[in-house]
DNA sequence: CGGCATCCTTACAGATACTG
DNA sequence: CAGTATCTGTAAGGATGCCG
């Protein structure tokens, strides 16, 4: 009884890990919004991901990105212009994240209605923020 | 042409919130494990997960009990035992996490066997450090 | 253009002690 | 038992400037 109840523990920490490796490569506060440009146009220069991604300086996009890379999920190109510019792509591996954060995305739209008090319509919803360029 | 880009910009944008507001609802160290342990045995008592979730302390399990609460994820019943106990479950929206929470973890295990250079095996598979920097 | 280095301010989380 | 309060170190993140 304890021990199957112990065994449960395991398979649940081993879970929470592999969530948390998840979690981990996702993590800080504009990696889904990098992802979500890039993959957007396919390939994105720095600058360009730059101006999508509002709010965000160019340490933090640097920053981002590096660990994205070292994560194999965005690749990095040099191109040999003048002056050089880089392009950023997903890898097919950052690709597979795309399912991963349709879920998310589709699961937080339900999940704001629901702390806001509101019923789902669709991920067109709520707020309106002004968007420009 | 670029209006077409804007559109789609501001349906990146909408999506992205969406994932935040996802992840902002599973986000601090201890968020998964709680819930994983609540899950596991559907009813839990605050020592009883303090003693599930490894290294957690009784300010952080307390907070993010809280958290969990006000997004709906967690029910908190008081009962009426001398001294007190206190007892969480799942609501119903919170078990609608147990998706995202096994895609995630799915997801987790193909990218640290993905960043280790192992070859996926299952969820039982390899290291106990964080990944990666 | 695409960064890195530096400085600085806050947010987060651990340890410890205390309360109804 | 189930928390709260306080104190403190660390890490995240913003602002700015420099460089190949």
């Amino acid at each position: 009884m304890k021990c199957a109840i112990t065994a449960f523990q395991q398979e649940q920490k081993k879970r929470t890990r592999s969530v948390q490796d998840a979690m981990y490569a996702l993590n800080g506060k504009w990696k889904i919004s990098i992802i979500s440009s890039i993959c957007c146009f396919g390939k994105r220069r720095f600058s360009d991901i730059l101006n999508d991604v509002e709010g965000i300086s160019n340490r933090m996009l640097s920053k981002e990105l590096k660990e994205l890379e070292i994560n194999q999920l965005v690749k990095r190109t040099i191109l040999d212009t003048q002056p050089i510019t880089v392009q950023y792509e997903l890898t097919e591996h950052g690709n597979t994240l795309q399912t991963i954060i349709s879920n998310l995305a589709e699961w937080g739209v339900v999940h704001r209605n629901k702390i806001t008090g509101k019923k789902v319509e669709s991920i067109e919803t709520s707020c309106n923020e002004k968007i420009d360029v």
